[in-house]
DNA sequence: GTACCCCTATAGACAGTCGATAGGGGTCAA
DNA sequence: TTGACCCCTATCGACTGTCTATAGGGGTAC
């Protein structure tokens, strides 16, 4: 199995980006992580729950309690306006740093 | 000033990539880092010396002291044949996370 | 000789992830 | 209806690594 440990700092982003489709559940999040990255980034319960709590104190999330699919109640977490813009920051953030490491790597 | 934060984890495989070079001083690594990545990424010295020496502890560097450019006195440091071959891992990691990571920002 | 700069170094605080563990509550089969 | 199992949320303690701030040795130059 090719899974990679989390970078410090990627995790809020992968959330956030996971909730412009429409608001998921905890565990929904994980997995959905898991499946757009093919695998890559396994995001335990323990890393996940932390990081909901602290981006909805942070108010880029908003939870509502509800059903999941098979009838057990879930806390469902939407995107605020906040909360985008916060997607747009850190994937800009993302970009800058991926080039910067680009240069070092490819430059010696 | 588009100086960014390092993500934790990225800075073992800057400092490794920048000695492949040939053995630099402390300082000597700081500056290189942040002429190769225009600047970026910034190390300062609380950051840079607890990683020089764990990075030496671990095996990946040696140390030796010299002259710098300035007739002052400064401890070189050099790549290790482990070192080398973390070097060649820590790389191939970065690349499978910004694989991972881009198809994450790409597929919502 | 004094002010300044280069260079190494450490201490303390802090953020974020990990592994382990807990427990509520629904479903399903015997 | 009882028990086993799974889904889902949640928390705790440990650990790693970076940051800010501070310290000080030692060479150089005026």
């Amino acid at each position: 199995m090719s899974q990679t440990n989390l970078l410090q700092g990627t995790l809020d982003l992968l959330i956030l980006k996971t909730l412009t489709l429409g608001k998921l559940h905890g565990l929904g999040i994980s997995n959905r992580i898991e499946q757009i990255t093919k695998g890559t980034f396994q995001v335990k319960p323990g890393s996940l729950f932390p990081a909901l709590h602290r981006m909805e104190n942070a108010g880029w999330l908003e939870s509502s309690w509800g059903e999941s699919a098979n009838n057990r109640r879930a806390k469902y977490y939407a995107l605020t306006k906040a909360g985008r813009r916060q997607l747009k920051s850190e994937t800009d953030e993302w970009s800058r740093i991926v080039v910067a490491m680009g240069l070092a790597l490819r430059n010696a």
